[in-house]
DNA sequence: TAGCTATTGTCAATATTTTGTATAGATACG
DNA sequence: CGTATCTATACAAAATATTGACAATAGCTA
């Protein structure tokens, strides 16, 4: 059983006054005043009614001053929060910039890991959507994609391949986050404006998605606007699509070789892309990690050996390409 | 800036009117002068009698303000918006068209199914993005997936048929619904507390999920919770992962009749759900509405011959079975 | 064309609310 | 004992509410 219990652990009563202030930069008497006007922040008492307050009310305090920060009202924001919470909908730091973003192998994350691969074994979803919703108050959601979604989605796979768990619970766990990447890729800070989407598609013959959906929701999320293809599309109509849209790259993913061989043909279909590399035309994908040698007949951009690396070269070179306006 | 979730605009006041004009562009003069004069926008008021604005009511402002902008009287707009609000109806001055006047979007359901299956035929993703944002200030989200993106699902399935539009233009657009329903699938009102997920799962054999991913969205629109398990499963693995969660109904949808043969078999695999209608099993799909003597053959709840009724048939059963606590 | 009117956004003046901060006396902590 | 925290009250700056007036525009009419 893994002893992760950041319920009990964040509810905790911990910090003075004094101490809150200096962690969420709130002045001591505006807390007081807070609490006896909104109710808010609540806080557990000494036997001398001095205020203790947990780890989680510190984080629900820097939200609600990120969000004063940014201009909305103390009452309002308050307001918002708790509305938020009765909604079960998870306060949107995805919108609003992290603020003091944590170091980025924490070692907790990986417990986060073990923890929703647990509970999606366990088809405990309820469980597993508040676990998610926690995580995105301590983590920036690119982390919680490439540190927890990302290697969860792998396990899964193999334990339906080694037949450790039924084809309704790999389902089930499947479309749990396969539904939350869909869903980052429609949501988050607003596309660049008057660029035109970049093409997702898998290789031909290729199926397998997980990890052109977290592309995408990456891309989406550095304000890319995303055109997902998804599984297995003839390359002839991935350059009449690429072409009438003018998009400014396509992405390719493949994890099998067929796949990958298949790749090799595209500058026959995109002879535009190939002269001028315009649009920028970029691949990657287990299979070429393993086997190296298929990327010398694969024109365009490698992608490179991780998702991680993969989304700060297409990112990179897409700023260098073009210069988006807000 | 504060980004909207437009798909989950709620009636719960929030916003001040400073906030709601940074986030409209009307200036604070204006929306008090137009509550005056017009009645519009609503909004409840604080113990100090100061304006509290729902998302909902920013959604209109915004509607209003994109229709002024391009033209159109502001009386007539707000007229024009409570009219359809109230009635379901355009009123008369939209309908008979207007002597050249630049085109205002005409909000009548039919006219939206048109427009979406136009731009999304054409790839244009941000325009149809902004179109889905529109009718939701106007209509409810449960007619928009009705009577909007179901008849589109069904047409651009048509036109694929037809080798009107490329693979990719297909999957592009299919994605985009999709990507939209399986996000309002974990969105939306808090679900009923303490009641485990409803199952949802296509027939074995089946691979068609858009009708389910449709129920989904609308089972969930009205707090059940949902388990979305999607394509094609064997029966006993989706009985076991039933009794485990304890589900209170598995959901089977059919469109060949492949699958509906199948589904004749499953009391074999749940005699407990057979026995004592608990959990309550429920069928729909295309193919039992063209064949209704395949019905005869499948215990369980049908769910009749449209998604609407069946919705409507499977809460109102639920809710007799069960009475949720909020 | 000139004049009249309805529509519409903006502004001004004054009163009230909201909100952060400051002060004072008493109590708790270590 | 010194410092921190407690409650309660007071106060000033910023935002908002209400009412009425006013200028610009468009459409209509004589």
């Amino acid at each position: 059983m893994n002893s992760l219990h950041l319920e009990n652990a964040s509810d905790e009563p911990l910090y003075n006054i004094g101490m809150v202030a200096r962690m969420t930069g709130i002045p001591v008497a505006t807390l007081r005043v807070w609490e006896r006007r909104y109710g808010f922040p609540t806080a557990a008492r000494t036997p001398g009614e001095h205020r203790l307050f947990s780890e989680r009310e510190v984080l629900r305090l820097r939200w609600v001053k990120a969000q004063v920060d940014e201009g909305m009202q103390t009452s309002q924001a308050i307001r918002t929060l708790q509305h938020v919470q009765e909604e079960g909908r998870l306060p949107d730091i995805l919108t609003t910039p992290a603020p003091a973003r944590p170091p980025v192998s924490d070692p907790s994350l990986s417990a986060f890991h073990n923890r929703l691969l647990e509970l999606l074994i366990d088809s405990e979803l309820q469980q597993a959507d508040q676990l998610m919703g926690e995580i995105l108050t301590l983590y920036p959601l690119e982390d919680l994609i490439l540190d927890v979604v990302t290697p969860t989605m792998h396990d899964i796979g193999l334990a339906w391949l080694a037949g450790e768990i039924s084809v309704a619970a790999e389902h089930l766990a499947t479309n749990f986050l396969r539904q939350h990447l869909l869903m980052w890729m429609i949501t988050g800070p607003a596309p660049f404006d008057g660029v035109p989407p970049v093409v997702l598609v898998c290789a031909p013959d290729e199926w397998h998605e997980g990890s052109l959906m977290i592309m995408g929701v990456l891309l989406r999320r550095r304000r890319w606007p995303v055109a997902y293809l998804g599984q297995s599309v003839p390359l002839t109509d991935v350059a009449a699509l690429a072409e009438k849209i003018h998009t400014p790259a396509v992405v390719f993913v493949s994890i099998l070789e067929k796949g990958a061989l298949a790749l090799q043909e595209w500058p026959t279909y995109f002879p535009q892309a190939a002269a001028t590399g315009r649009p920028l035309v970029a691949y990657g994908g287990q299979i070429f990690v393993d086997r190296s040698d298929l990327r010398d007949n694969v024109q365009g951009l490698y992608l490179g050996d991780t998702l991680r690396d993969g989304i700060e070269k297409l990112d990179a070179t897409l700023h260098t390409m073009f210069t988006p306006r807000a």
